[in-house]
Formats: structure tokens, C-alpha cells, sequence
DNA sequence: AACATCCCCAACCGCAATTAC
DNA sequence: TGTAATTGCGGTTGGGGATGT
């Protein structure tokens, strides 16, 4: 049994608001406040509403100094900076550019940020669709598998993982920072791997930088760090430059880790480690030093790699070069 | 000029979290 | 403490204008 609706459909209006609803909802606002009760506002001011929205109306469109469109160099940047540090969090982002809403900037981000970051290749590949497809019980679009498919990597985490590359200038992180995974503190071992093959190089990596992101404030904090003053945004006006040092190392662990997972993936209540069983299937530190890709998860039928528990893994090569992603050491 | 396609964005939807009782 | 109501959020949709053929 679903839960009951907000309101009763066939007896509020949708679509666009006129400008009299406008006027009288800006109006009862700006006099009374909501009163606390969305629900309750549209049936005291005689509006044929949802109460939902009545709030969704006030919230992107009539309340005072909100900014529509003219995005700023600026705001470009710092939408940029923290969805790659904190995801598709738009009201955290909203929270940090006064005067925008987190429909605005979704809007922008989705319809011409992303576009103006990443190139015009913002469709998925083929060959994801095929996977997806083959391996996959729905026929959904690739663009939906990370959220519906625990075979499937994030379509946000390689979004972010892209973007981030790109904004270094790079595709080959490894070679850039001159670091391999398997050079991090206590490398994970094939013996670690298990049902997910990742978490002993996350545990690792959260260990070498002592603490998860538990805050809001840590997380806006962490679009400073992990290299991502990249020569485009390097805030003191010098450019990033190839450093090996061990804090551009550690923080290109973070970042990478956190581009795979998200903050959620990384985060725990008890302030340990807290795997996201959706996205751990899909990268691999082999035995070689090299990292595979497997978007729909292992194939366990194929070579050339094989670990201590007898599964074999076949890296995804078109999807790697689809990615810019073929410098991985494969 | 007519039609097709693309693009933008306001609004909707469903779900999770929070609050009230 | 459990349940229902409400709020807040992110993903998605669809109308309409812009652009291309």
C-alpha cells in the first residue's frame, strides 16, 4: 500500500501559475508568512494548489532576490568546484550562491555547465548501452543504470570522475602524480578482495587521510583540497603543477575514492568505513599495478586477469577509451 | 513557409527525512 | 514508541520557444 497523496489531483490545478496566483500567494506571504503549513496556505488563500507547489513556487520564483539565469564566471566555478566534491547535492550547492535556487542550478548545470565542462559528449556510449542491455534485467537508458543497477557504475561518479580529470588537464592521473595505487600505504592485496574488491584500497585510502567527511562543512571544505587546485581553479593564481608530494598524492586518493563513491559511500554514522555495496563491483587494482573498468560489473568468465579466489575479470577497454580513460595502465 | 529537432526551464513526482501527535 | 502528516530534496517530464533543414 503506497502512502496517501498530498493533496487530491483532480481537484488542484497544475502547469504554469498565472500571474493573479502569483499575486496572491506572494501577496498572503509577504503578510503572514507560511503559516508553517504548506498544506494548509492554498486552501486559507483560495488557491486551487497543491500546497507543495504553492512552497515550490514561493521557493524558486516569487520569494525576494532570488537571480534567474546570468551565471557568473564566478558561480560557474564554484558549482563546478563542489558538485565534483560533493555530487548532485543541489541545495548544499544553492546554499553557498546567494540569490539561487537548487532548481536553478540543476537546471544550469544539467543543460549547459555540463555541457561547457565536458564537451558536447554528455550521451553514453554505446557500448554501456549494450552492456546495460545484455547485463541488465530493465531496458532503462544508461543514464539511469547507477541508480538502479548494483552492476552499474554512477553515471555522477564518471561524470565527476571526467570532470575532474579534465579541469587537470589530464587523463592519466596516475602517470601526472607519478603514483600508482598500489604504491599507497598498505596496498590492497588481492587476498582483500572479496564481494567488494575496492574496500580494502578505500579502507586505506580513508585511513591515510585520518578521517571521513561527516559534515556538510567538511564537505564544501574538501572542494578546496585533493587537487583540485587545477591550473583552471587554482585560487592563488598559480597553476597546479606535476608535484609528487605526498599531499597532492593523498589528496588525489581522497578525491579518486570519492569520485568512485560519492560521500555516501565514504560515510558512516559510527565515523568508520561505510561501503556502498552499488558502486564497489567496479574497479580493480589488479596484480599488474593496473586498474580495470567494469561498468556492469566482473565478468567471471574472461581473461586475462584472475584472482586468489579463481574468478577471472576482463576489463572494459571501449568503455575505458570511450571515458579518455585508456591511459589507466591497461 | 512548413516541419522536425533541439534546448531550456518551470513544474511535477516519488521518496526519504523530519516533525507532530 | 509507532504512525501519520508534512517538508525537503533530487530526478524527470513536457510545453514552448529557438534553431535547423
Amino acid at each position: 500500500m503506497g502512502r496517501a497523496p498530498c493533496c487530491d489531483k483532480a481537484s488542484v490545478k497544475r502547469g504554469p501559475w498565472s500571474p493573479e496566483e502569483d499575486a496572491k500567494l506572494k501577496a498572503y506571504i509577504e503578510e503572514h508568512g507560511t503559516g508553517g503549513n504548506w498544506i494548509a496556505l492554498p486552501h486559507k488563500i483560495g488557491l486551487k494548489r497543491c500546497g507543495k507547489s504553492c512552497r515550490l513556487r514561493w521557493l524558486n520564483y516569487l520569494r525576494p532576490n532570488i537571480k534567474h539565469g546570468g551565471f557568473s564566471e564566478e558561480e560557474d566555478e564554484l558549482i563546478c568546484r563542489l558538485y565534483i566534491s560533493i555530487g548532485s547535492r543541489w541545495s548544499i550547492i544553492a546554499a553557498q550562491l546567494p540569490g539561487r535556487t537548487d532548481n536553478d542550478i540543476k537546471n544550469y548545470w544539467n543543460t549547459r555547465l555540463k555541457k561547457k565542462l565536458l564537451g558536447k559528449r554528455t550521451q553514453p556510449s554505446r557500448r554501456l548501452l549494450q552492456n546495460s542491455e545484455i547485463n541488465t534485467e530493465s531496458n532503462k537508458p544508461a543514464a539511469s543504470i547507477g541508480s538502479t543497477s548494483s552492476q552499474a557504475i554512477s553515471t555522477s561518479a564518471l561524470e565527476r570522475m571526467q570532470l575532474h580529470m579534465q579541469l587537470q588537464g589530464l587523463y592519466n592521473p596516475f602517470s601526472y602524480l607519478d603514483i600508482n595505487p598500489l604504491a599507497w600505504q598498505n596496498p590492497y592485496t588481492l587476498q582483500n578482495k572479496t564481494k567488494y574488491p575496492m574496500q580494502g584500497l578505500e579502507h586505506e585510502i580513508l585511513n591515510s587521510n585520518s578521517t571521513t567527511t561527516t559534515s556538510i562543512e567538511e564537505s564544501l571544505d574538501s572542494a578546496n583540497l585533493f587537487g583540485l587546485q587545477s591550473p583552471m581553479l587554482a585560487s592563488d593564481g598559480v597553476s597546479a603543477d606535476n608535484s609528487s608530494s605526498s599531499s597532492s598524492v593523498a589528496g588525489f586518493q581522497s578525491t579518486f575514492c570519492e569520485l568512485l563513491y560519492g560521500n555516501n559511500g565514504c560515510k558512516s554514522t559510527q565515523g568508520g568505513y561505510l561501503p556502498e555495496p552499488d558502486n564497489l563491483k567496479e574497479i580493480i587494482i589488479n596484480q599488474d599495478e593496473s586498474i580495470s573498468w567494469w561498468p556492469n560489473g566482473l565478468d567471471e568468465n574472461a581473461s586475462p586477469f584472475t584472482c586468489d579466489n579463481g574468478v577471472n575479470y576482463q576489463p572494459d577497454m571501449m568503455l575505458l577509451q570511450d571515458y579518455g580513460l585508456s591511459g589507466y595502465g591497461l
